[in-house]
DNA sequence: CTGAAAGCGCTTACAG
DNA sequence: CTGAAAGCGCTTACAG
């Protein structure tokens, strides 16, 4: 199963090498304060180290310093559609900074979280990142009721445990609605889908909301496609094509990368112009929809940044000493499909 | 820095509950053969175990086996444009089933290979995946010269040290050739861009085959967008633009996601028409090319099981126990852009 | 059939 | 100023 590594030089063999013990070599290693070692023994260990390509094995120390130094990180399935490796880029930037380790989890659905619980129980993990866009549902009573550290990013920003829930979604959301208003688009059709007869995410209820609060008298209904796990992409044109054949509206608003890409298609089908007659905005943050033509409105997120303070939170609820709640702000990001002339 | 775990439970409070020793609980709890334990003490054990949440702590295990058991993952920066989500389904789907974690390293430029090497000598990894998908190009110097065990999975295969270069990529190039020759597609532009100076990847080197090979006759043309990194859109449309104003071609290639989609953007703006005058493949695999409209022809990477096959094979390196080499198939898969009525 | 003991590589309190 | 020794949690060869 697991081999033996060959050629493991440990610190026996740097001790044996320089003519000191173990205990000296580990704390030059260290750079342990207050051991005031001879600055030439000090550079042979470390030139010795060096030659011999020595690294402390990291098992040996976590289990004398009964210490777990990797954190865990469920992506979700935002790979392809949320910036995903700017979220990455900014999670690894902090935990390099302090020595920790990042161990990729499944997404597979696994509704007793047993993999976490068994990385967690086994010190392989300390804590979890989640990565939970397109307001995905997660379900971290397991974790809570092993009081088992985690943090959860999504388009609101970095929450855990205990912390009011973010809402800088909910504020650009805010601000699309606005958009509309000042611009007199009246009739709004979002157009989301439903699994298995659930709704994956809750960007309805912000819309409602916001819509109540700022534009209250608009003509908004959300149209609903029923579509299957990876069902073809008919699922989603058909009945918004069969809806544009007899119905016509102001602006499309959609949640994710395929929504807006798909949502596109049929607009442009049913009455290709620049600037399009019927307006759309994707709820979304993805490079692919910027890249498009038209450029799709869609929206910006702080992904690294939040990456960043996602993991500098979890580590702080680590070692219990927490750190202070950090605000994110998202944007809306005008492409071509907002356009007016 | 890194706290004590709170509550842990080993197999000394296991063996205590249960009255047997340390070395019963671990044959039990690894079932071990040979061992004749009664059957009532090992449904007590287990039973215990559940109860108390124990699982063997993996440092101690790993470092009593000496043994490795998680491998290093380098994702290149394939997140949003090569079903990167496929890719690492199947590289988990293998190591969860042999009891391997998947440790996420960085892909900050770091010629020396430093956070590589860290992590084998410390015993952290046991080896390396790469994901270089893009034909981005990969350093594997210091892992040869440290005889670090790797696989690249790439589009052209999953392939590791001494095996044959693998051909997939190079098989579909020569079926979008044929697609050319056989529709009379004479005109050939590949747009691609240099970065600094220097072309990212080598999918020129293979359509220049391709073409001597099988379409010596046709006219085909390398176009160059001078671009620098994370550079504005306009570098790469300015130069297709301008080249559009003056040229005309019968068909666009172009070698990703992003260039797929910024190409189309120019061709439709230029003259908006299904089917499209200029036809046009993206050699690349993503599903927002699939999703966007005009749907743009592209590729088809067997991205899932290249990255199960990925993992196995990096094993079977690391355990010495080599398995047989494994061909994929790419496939041209033809949207909206390569269709003539 | 089961347990006492050694030992993996490391760090650290303690002795000198 | 430096080293011998204990001990982290586990597995396994060996003794009974």
């Amino acid at each position: 199963m697991s081999e033996k590594k060959k050629n493991t030089v440990t610190s026996k063999d740097i001790a044996r090498e320089c003519g000191v013990s173990q205990a000296t070599v580990s704390y030059v290693i260290n750079n342990k304060a207050g051991k005031r070692i001879s600055e030439e023994k000090r550079q042979e260990i470390l030139e010795a180290a060096r030659r011999l390509n020595y690294f402390p094995n990291a098992s040996a120390r976590s289990i004398r310093q009964q210490s777990c130094t990797s954190v865990g990180l469920l992506p979700g399935n935002n790979y392809t559609n949320a910036g995903f490796g700017d979220t990455l880029r900014g999670i690894k930037k902090h935990l390099d900074s302090i020595g920790y380790t990042l161990t990729l989890l499944s997404d597979d659905h696994d509704p007793e979280n047993t993999e976490i619980l068994r990385y967690y129980y086994s010190n392989i993990i300390c804590g979890v990142i989640y990565i939970a866009f397109d307001n995905q549902t997660i379900d971290v009573k397991t974790l809570e009721d092993n009081s088992i550290p985690y943090v959860v990013i999504s388009e609101n920003g970095v929450s855990c445990r205990g912390m009011e829930e973010k809402k800088a979604f909910e504020r650009v959301i805010f601000d699309c609605v606005r958009f509309c208003r000042d611009h007199q688009l009246k009739t709004i059709r979002y157009f989301t889908r439903a699994i298995n007869g659930r709704f994956p995410h809750n960007k309805y209820d912000l819309l409602m909301k916001a819509i109540q609060e700022i534009y209250p008298e608009c003509d908004f209904k959300r149209l609903t496609c029923v579509t299957t796990t990876d069902g073809p992409d008919s699922e989603v044109t058909e009945p918004i094509r069969r809806y544009l054949e007899s119905n016509t509206f102001d602006i499309a608003l959609t949640p994710n990368q395929r929504f807006g890409l798909l949502m596109q298609r049929c607009l442009l089908q049913n009455d290709f112009s620049i600037p399009q007659k019927i307006k759309h905005i994707c709820l979304a943050s993805s490079p692919a929809l910027q890249n498009a033509y038209p450029r799709i409105s869609s929206l910006y997120i702080p992904l690294f940044d939040m990456g960043f303070y996602a993991a500098k939170l979890l580590i702080s609820l680590v070692n219990e000493h927490p750190i202070k709640e950090q605000e994110f702000e998202c944007r809306l990001v005008h492409g071509d499909t907002t356009r007016f002339s």
